[in-house]
DNA sequence: TAGATTGTTAATCGATTAACAATC
DNA sequence: TAGATTGTTAATCGATTAACAATC
């Protein structure tokens, strides 16, 4: 019997979604020419504590040097090659609003791996304009542009009302990653992982934090006015 | 003594995480006329467990009935009086590139809450141009802005090489909470609640899930063969 | 009352933190 | 060797899950 082969050198959750941020800081490092850096300080460049960058680096091996630190190319090689940044990405984007055409030239920006192959709409007069150097093609194409660069990477940039219907169709040319930007959920098929951005979500975790920090500097000035008037600043710490 | 305000009532981060997608699935429920749900139903309408959802929603109050369930209507108005969406948000957003425009235009789709009031840029060029429905504004004109509407959310649209500048502007005219989409980390004083999207870590998730994946169906090939052709669908579970 | 479903409890699981032994 | 810093251990903390008593 073969024993839990899904969690083959498991990397916890937590642990990779701060990956690429370690990444990005070392990339920085790089660039500014610093070929070493100790555990606290690239940490602080993370903005994390230097325990949890130890931690979380010791699941992926030991590329440190006690006494020493890191060599910043070399773990940066390290983390890059845990993620899958050596290997190639072909990316397809569907919907190309302002979403979709933001998401299309941002890619340039995009360090390793991905690389945008497709751009696709249904809507027949955006179909053929240049955007970002490639030619939008019609949602009927999708199925040939998927086959033709063996697309991994499905991006929904429609209107939630097409969302799953694209999706459903990126899932049937054998894309098994999906990035949806739409504001709803996706249903997919075992063995299809899907990830979502929402702007109105981030919004209202951020209305949450403000307003409780409202409700916080109310409490405190009530409380404070029992007490004594002994807080000049009542602003309280945020998160 | 006053003791922990802080975290008064204290609703978990991964439960406020959760409510705009319990809020989501309300909104749909109400649209289609439904005006009662179990948390069964909630639950898979949300994508989480009912364990997961009633444990949730003990954490802001009791507004089930035990053996009939929740009333739409009156759960939708707690979690967004919750969320702070019962409140006026005005939001600015900086940097009117393709992602700004974006963001400019989605403001129209989001239910509760947020209203743009301010559009900014640096570059002359734009200045003055009518983005749904409002005039772009000069980042000379941000403190102006800010205080004419009470500015309350800060959304970052521009390049990374410009973000910390235009983070300490908003800031500086009492904005305590941003939103950042430009690819770099943001140093703020303590009381500033800063949150980040990145398509780029997004993607970096997505390959590492698709990466492991094709390890796992590699590996279990193997043991496959040892073992016997006993497993004719290699493909594993995602996540 | 009987059936259904909530809200809570207790157990489990995973992530974070602090401290330090290993070792360059 | 002495100083520095990693990688790991053990303790703490928070989140998830399953089960069920409370109660409509």
């Amino acid at each position: 019997m073969v024993a839990d082969l899904t969690s083959r050198r498991g990397v916890p959750d937590a642990t990779v979604a701060r990956l690429p941020e370690y990444l990005r800081a070392l990339t920085a490092l790089t660039e500014r020419g610093v070929t070493s850096v100790s555990s606290e300080e690239l940490a602080a460049a993370a903005g994390v504590s230097s325990a949890k960058l130890r931690k979380d680096l010791s699941h992926l091996g030991s590329y440190g040097v006690r006494g020493v630190g890191y060599d910043v190319e070399h773990l940066a090689y390290e983390i890059a090659r845990e993620l899958g940044l050596t290997q190639d990405w072909p990316v397809v984007i569907v919907g190309m609003g302002n979403l979709g055409r933001a998401l299309a030239d941002y890619s340039g920006f995009i360090k390793g791996g991905f690389r945008v192959v497709g751009l696709l709409d249904r809507d027949p007069a955006l179909v053929g304009q240049d955007i970002a150097g490639l030619a939008v093609r019609h949602m009927d194409d999708l199925a040939a542009v998927a086959s033709e660069h063996s697309v991994s990477i499905g991006v929904i940039a429609t209107p939630a009302a097409s969302a799953q219907d694209v999706c459903d169709a990126l899932v049937d040319t054998g894309i098994r990653a999906v990035l949806n930007f739409a504001p709803c959920m996706l249903s997919v098929p075992d063995g299809v992982d899907t990830r979502r951005v929402d702007l109105s979500t981030e919004l209202q975790i951020l209305a949450f934090h403000s307003q409780r920090r409202m409700l916080d500097v109310a409490a405190e000035g009530v409380a404070g006015d029992e007490a004594a008037a002994s807080a000049p600043t009542p602003v309280g710490a945020a998160r």
